[in-house]
RNA sequence: GUUUCCGUAGCUCAGCUGGUAGAGCAAUACACUUUUAAUGUAUGGGUCUCGGGUUCGAAUCCCGACGGGAACACCA
């Protein structure tokens, strides 16, 4: 192994042994007392400013006896003075360490050793001091006491700016997303992303809270993949000797909640999914889905508006977001309009009333890429994918599916052969789906035998009939309206993101073959 | 899964029609008591992803493998 280390690495392992030596413990036990934050004192020091213009700054009230600790960015050595950065869970701050201040009697070693002989750049340290601010105006710490909280051994990348010019940036997609922890240190802009990440699941959470919604956890590890039409990952328990299947979706878990008496549940669901990876997939995705007892679809879309436009807003102030090249505004209510009527628009067919074969020719003459395993509702949703849905840049609930393609839902109140689903489309992308939830048994059944029938027809997504589910539905369901919200799609948006690999601390990749 | 591009120092990148590897930062040493991508001087650092092939000679050309990006397909 050690043959393998690069010239820094055997400087830092010097070094380590250096801080020994010295009677330094280099990954301390004890804890490290911290009393503020480098965000907070920048602050500070610039509110202290504001109200004494043109004073020199010596100390600010509250920050003369200021202990913080963080990771070193940078050092500049200049003789018997030391700047050094460190990064603390807000930003980076400077700190002052002269040889005077940190060693005020004859022995020098302190500075000249261990300061300046056995820093480096991603060590953790801790300092006390007291704020002020350089001849050069830069908010500082004037260091009288310092502590090695935990030394590093491998070097970091080193990106530099000036004039909000980036240089040497820590860009490549591999390295970053391999090793996020590294990321995150050095390009602040990602532990941005994720702390919006969080702040936006939060509100959703609080919006849910304050209707009523119960927060509940549903199995992973399910005997039946079902809820969704999507290929699953297999498992094995071994002391039941069974195989299961990591969960697709927690739908009819969910429903089975409302049958036992739950009127509003929800639950933050990671899926899996054995597909494709894209910029747009992740084998391991969140889905946020909730159940409303008495509710219908319509209701569903009033509520998702109202949370989304609360969620655009807790976010950036204002319903108004950049998403790369568009302007998205959040503002309820949204647009709505049918699946037909938006095929109508954007490929002049009227498909309402064709029978199978007519679509089927209609796709053809569009040079859809179809074959004769689809059914109605596949042909359908094919047209729609293809030709409409990169159209509905704002946000737009797409309504009334045919019944074809919705073995879960409800059938329309008034329109024969479509059921009563919506899906919100935003930048082009299907960012929910929702339906007045079906609570017929007999008629959920009869979908489940015709989901058979495109299985055996050669539809490798068609889902398995979940006899417990029927079961339940057996026992009464009141009316339900039910959606789920891709949270990893809404969160690209919300945060203007292009991949969702970059809403994702540890996207899926191929394992390293790591082996020291 | 298909198409296409990429893989050179710890990081970001040069390296032409083949002639045995370079820069900046980082590292090492020295100088400097308010620096701002600090500066100055000096030094070290590479199985050019891996394996074959062509050639007198391969980082460079060809084939294959591995890893990654992008597009398409499937889905959310």
């Amino acid at each position: 192994m050690s043959e393998h280390l690069n010239d820094q690495e055997i400087a830092r392992r010097e070094k380590l042994k250096g801080l020994i030596e010295a009677g330094i413990d280099p990954y301390p036990a004890p804890m490290w007392e911290v009393n503020a934050t480098a965000k907070e004192i920048l602050d500070a020091v610039e509110k202290h400013k504001a109200a004494h213009p043109g004073e020199e700054v010596h100390e600010v009230e509250g920050y003369k006896d200021i202990s913080i600790a963080g990771r070193i960015m940078s050092i500049n050595a200049k003789g018997k003075v030391t700047f050094i950065k460190i990064l603390d869970n807000t930003t980076r701050i400077q700190l002052f360490i002269s040889i005077d201040n940190i060693c005020p009697g004859e022995d020098k070693s302190l500075y000249n050793n261990v300061i300046k002989g056995l820093l480096d750049l991603g060590d953790f340290i801790g300092v006390k001091g007291e704020a002020f601010v350089t001849k050069t105006g830069e908010t500082s710490i004037r260091v009288k006491e310092f502590k090695v909280l935990g030394k590093a051994l491998r070097p970091m990348p080193v990106v530099k700016e000036k004039d909000g010019e980036v240089f040497d940036a820590f860009t490549d997609p591999e390295l970053r997303w391999r090793q996020r922890y590294v990321d995150l240190v050095v390009n602040p802009d990602v532990k941005e992303t994720f702390l919006k990440r969080t702040q936006m699941v939060k509100t959703i959470r609080d919006f849910l809270n304050e209707h009523g919604g119960v927060e509940v956890d549903t199995p992973v590890l399910q005997g039946i993949p079902g809820g969704a039409a999507a290929r699953p990952f297999i498992t094995h328990h071994n002391a039941l000797d069974t195989q299961l299947y990591l969960r697709i979706a927690n739908e009819l878990y969910l429903k089975r909640l409302i049958v036992g008496g739950f009127d509003f549940v929800y639950e933050f669901s990671r899926n899996f999914r054995n597909e494709g990876m894209s910029r747009k997939h992740n084998p391991e995705f969140t889905i946020l889905e909730f159940y409303v007892a008495y509710k219908d679809y319509i209701w569903m879309m009033d509520f998702t508006e109202r949370m989304l436009e609360k969620v655009a807003t807790a976010m950036h102030g204002t319903t108004e977001l950049t998403v790369g090249e568009n302007k998205i505004n959040f503002k309820a209510p949204f647009k709505r309009i049918t699946i037909y009527d938006a095929i109508k628009e954007y490929t002049g067919h009227d498909v309402s009333t064709m029978t199978e074969e007519q679509i089927y020719d209609v796709c053809k003459s569009l040079r859809l890429e179809v074959d004769k395993t689809m059914g109605k509702g596949k042909l359908i949703d094919e047209l729609f994918s293809a030709k409409c849905e990169k159209n509905f840049i704002q946000p737009t609930f797409i309504t009334d599916y045919p019944v074809e393609m919705s073995p879960l839902t409800k059938k329309h109140r008034s329109k024969p052969g479509l059921v009563e689903r919506f899906e919100l489309m935003v930048n082009g992308q299907e960012i929910g789906n929702a339906y007045s939830e079906l609570n017929d048994p007999l008629d959920q059944r009869a979908r489940f035998e015709e989901q058979v029938r495109l299985m055996e027809r050669g539809d490798d997504e068609a889902m398995f009939i979940d006899y417990d589910f029927l079961r339940a539905l057996e026992y009464g369901m009141p009316p339900t309206a039910g959606i789920g919200i891709g949270i990893d799609r809404l969160c690209m948006l919300m945060t203007n993101q292009p991949t969702i690999q970059e809403v994702l601390f540890f996207p899926q990749m191929r394992p390293e073959n790591l082996t020291s």
